[in-house]
DNA sequence: ATGTCTTTGTGAACGCGTGCACAAAGATTG
DNA sequence: CAATCTTTGTGCACGCGTTCACAAAGACAT
């Protein structure tokens, strides 16, 4: 999450740990495969496994919603289905709508798998003047001026921002304004909103630049030596990159 | 501070702690702005906003980094973009394949953040024969037959899969075989791989979830329902059968 | 019923991450 | 050189999340 959570306000009661809030969807989309093979019961073990997490984790994540479970036999799938979806709010039809229609907007756009989830793309929205009217994914790309309506005729309280990061704070500030309430970010800023609205942050470059460090060390595990500069590479080393070079790699002392 | 690892847990020689490796890229987008500004100094609080952190988390993530700064003044910028480069590992050159080139595998073909992060798309892989040989951002897709191939010539040592989820598996296997050992995942399934492999995955819909978890909690403040605590529940959760024609609820190992 | 076997649900311990608060370090000024 | 001011680097405490380990709950067999 980008912006600054400050404290937990005292909900406690239905307090669900931001940790397992996100997982549920992991275990979600589990449950869903063995419902589709009609498996009846699933184990903690098992789950845990599918899901990829640790069975004493899920147990206790479970716990927080209720106790679900039967001793002796584990997890009834369907009714776990219906319980993880209704907690999510997957049970209502969110309408999502897309600012930025470039490569990524139009990705997402095209993408089938929000619709199996709940998700239904309500709008695309672009501020090139030309784009306006073309249809995308099967949906007409309407221009960023009628956002404020675009956002209150669908009811759209989700946005999705695809634009350079140069416009990500304007059209961000506008959604909210429009009374969007949860934003999903891709373009690389910091975004800034007020109290009560959520940002979560997909950051492509971040993820590799963590591979790359862990790559790094990987790799600099064999020349055992604390000095580094020039890890080991694994075939041709090269040059330098096309278009730009942002970063000196000069040290100024 | 001179010597700040005081304690050496053997396993790590230089123990980041890995929330701070996720900042660093956060950091080193505020500080390149800054350079770019022509900035040449900034103070951790400056920054902390800029990067949208706290200022004493920023402070002590850099510690981990060593002492770069100067008290009463602040940071030089171009020494700390340097330095969280280097740590990162970005000052060298990452050669990365993309498997997969279907609608989101070529809007990140197409993205241009990459390499001026030091990130290099050295090769795309289809496993569509028709795809092969066509140029996509300038770069002719290849076919997945040559997969093992690609990789070596290349040095690819990071992968991302933007396949769709039954075939993300085996593409993993085929990648880790290969000599990739980091991997970004698009696909929505849990990869396993062997020990010393990274994965990081990207999950849109998981995000989405998240979002919607957050939004209903946001719409049911007002209406504190009565329903939340019991739902529906059936008498004896064993049992049961399916709404049509399924099998007996028996749960053997 | 009684006993055995499986698996849940959770108390408790532990480790990591976060943020406060402040002494120390160095710049700056007189 | 001494006083003052700014900002770093970090000791410390706290809370969250993870994991272990086990008693209790229920299914199933006899
Ligand atoms: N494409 C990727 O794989 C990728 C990867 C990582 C991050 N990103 C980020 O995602 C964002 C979009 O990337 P992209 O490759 O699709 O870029 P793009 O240039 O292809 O698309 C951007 C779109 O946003 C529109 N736009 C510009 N300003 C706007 C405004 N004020 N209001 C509404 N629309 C506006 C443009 O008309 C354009 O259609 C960027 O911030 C980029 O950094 C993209
Ligand atoms: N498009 C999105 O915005 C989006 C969003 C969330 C998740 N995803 C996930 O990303 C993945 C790709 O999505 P997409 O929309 O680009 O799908 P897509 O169908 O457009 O592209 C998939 C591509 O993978 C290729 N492929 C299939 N099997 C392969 C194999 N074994 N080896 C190599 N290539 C193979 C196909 O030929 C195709 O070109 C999917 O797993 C999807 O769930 C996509």
């Amino acid at each position: 999450m980008a912006t600054g959570r400050t404290h937990r306000p005292a909900t406690r009661s239905r307090g669900i740990p931001e940790a397992t809030v996100a997982r549920l969807p992991l275990y979600l989309r589990a449950l869903t495969a063995l419902s589709e093979r009609s498996v009846p019961t699933v184990s903690s073990e098992e789950l845990a496994t599918a899901a990829g997490v640790n069975s004493a984790k899920l147990r206790k994540d479970f716990s927080y919603l209720g106790s679900y479970g039967t001793r002796g036999v584990g997890y009834d799938v369907e009714y776990l289905v219906y319980q993880i979806s209704r907690e999510l709010g997957l049970t209502q039809d969110w309408p999502v709508a897309i600012v930025g229609i470039g490569n990524l907007g139009a990705a997402l756009a095209n993408y089938g798998g929000f619709a199996s989830r709940g998700f239904r793309v309500a709008a695309l929205i672009d501020a090139d003047p030309a784009m306006a009217g073309t249809p995308v994914a099967g949906i007409a790309v309407q221009h960023t001026d009628d956002l404020d309506r675009i956002i209150s005729d669908n009811g759209v309280s989700i946005g999705v921002i695809t634009t350079p990061p140069g416009a990500a704070q304007q059209v961000c500030d506008r959604l909210v304004a429009a009374g969007v309430t949860s934003i999903l970010n891709f373009a690389p800023t910091v975004l800034s909103v007020p109290e009560g609205v959520d940002v979560r942050k997909v950051d492509l470059s971040i993820e590799l630049q963590i591979l790359a460090f862990h790559e790094q060390r990987k790799a600099g595990e064999d020349a055992t030596a604390e000095d580094e500069g020039a890890p080991p590479m694994r075939a041709t080393p090269t040059g330098r990159k096309g278009p730009d070079g942002d970063m000196p790699a000069v040290m100024p002392a």
